[in-house]
DNA sequence: ATCTTTCGTAACAATCTGGTTACATACAAG
DNA sequence: CTTGTATGTAACCAGATTGTTACGAAAGAT
């Protein structure tokens, strides 16, 4: 659940969130934020060191790609309790109805 | 996502765990882990912060329920991408399929 | 009333994180 | 070859995180 953890900073999450929409090159990566582009750099470090990214080289270019696996790893957790709040919603929506 | 962020955190995702089969008070709870039960009270400050979990006072123990909306949220940001990795691995199967 | 149990908070130290600037490397281009 | 563009890494700093011990409040128990 590594991944789990590199997804909690904002930032990563939406460097993640462009690349599942598109790869994209570091460069262009980084205009998107207002911070240094070392600092997406090294985002994107934490990203590929945990699965999430994966990037190819191109002239002196880096594109980069969303890489799936670890995604499904993090789902995979949600989903064990996902009976949970089924459940709860389920209460709620019964309550609901025998209030009206 | 404030709830991602506290997950992140191996103590308090195996907190939630717990308490998503069962109630428990702070006191067994911390009798859990390998360390000082102040550190386990302030783990479970962050998560009841975030909505993960609540807590009920019964005599002077204090019983800690897991909460559902949070998971939620977590699991409808995952989903939006599931697309994807649904993609990907169908990928593969057919690549696979054409090895064989 | 006083002691005991349960639990949160305060204060402090060590480590981790995320940002910045400066520098090194790699490839294209002229 | 020398210059310029695209990146990653190193060094450094401020603030957040996580652990510890000491203390305080609240509610049973004697």
């Amino acid at each position: 659940m590594e991944a789990l953890a590199a997804l909690a900073d904002p930032v990563r999450r939406e460097i993640v969130e462009v690349l599942l929409d598109h790869p994209e090159d570091a460069g262009t990566l980084a205009s998107r934020f207002p911070i240094s582009r070392p600092a997406v750099s090294r985002h994107l470090r934490v990203l590929r060191d945990c699965g999430l990214v994966r990037s190819e080289t191109v002239a002196q270019h880096r594109v980069y790609h969303a890489e799936a696996a670890p995604l499904r790893e993090i789902d995979d957790w949600v989903s064990r309790y996902r009976a949970f709040w089924m459940e709860k919603l389920d209460a709620l929506d019964t309550h609901l109805q025998e209030e009206s």
